[in-house]
DNA sequence: CGGCCAAATCGACAGATGTCAATATGTTGG
DNA sequence: CCAACATATTGACATCTGTCGATTTGGCCG
């Protein structure tokens, strides 16, 4: 069969379906994965899954991030809106802890 | 044990080890998800991956994804600068196939 | 209460990213 | 060789992102 010519093709989402997923399903995905986009993210993520159900305190992860307290505090808000991390006041300190139910959705889409 | 003060935590890097993974590591890494990062690939590596062995022309994947033709362009170059897909020029067109072994390894880190 | 502390939010700014029109590059068929 | 075609590259532009200093919010303890 022989190559159709590009105009002839259908426009924008008409043939999505062709996907394995669709469009919120993939918005919700990059979400996810752009949340894994960043370095100093997958430190924090890394450093969280470490420490199990316990859970990290915020401040045992700015020293090592190499990063200022705004700019951890924001990376950990982008992993929470991702659905990656969870956070929970004790006293005066957040702890987060990871969800590892994300994490397997992630991995899931990766085939 | 109570909690140390900021101010008195090791600066940037010195910890690192702590993390699961090292620096380099992390940024590769984050390259990867980061090519995962975005609706229209994810729905372009998705299409790939659905032609199997054989690949998909490039011609294949402008219509359905909705974008231009430089657009589609630029972002199978991501997809390849990040080893997800490979590129073959056959007669005059250019197909793509997934690097399973590169989406494996991503799934890997996820844990 | 009042001062200290942990964490979040705000404001600003440089650099990266997604997008398209225009153009370039390379291939095929007549 | 030329015209049509498939893909890549370039240039421009608006938006998003990562970063930090300054500020705000809210809990603790003396």
């Amino acid at each position: 069969m022989s190559r159709q010519r590009i105009a002839d093709r259908a426009p924008c989402c008409a043939t999505v379906g062709s996907a394995s997923f669709d469009m919120p399903d993939a918005v919700e995905l990059a979400t996810g994965f752009g949340a894994l986009a960043d370095p100093v993210r997958l430190n924090l993520l890394s450093m969280i899954t470490a420490s199990g159900a316990t859970g990290t305190c915020v401040c045992d992860l700015i020293g090592p991030s190499g990063r200022s307290q705004p700019t951890v505090s924001h990376h950990l808000k982008i992993l929470r809106e991702a659905g990656l991390v969870t956070t929970e006041k004790r006293g005066r300190w957040a702890w987060y802890s990871v969800v590892p139910a994300r994490l397997a959705a992630l991995k899931r889409a990766l085939g």
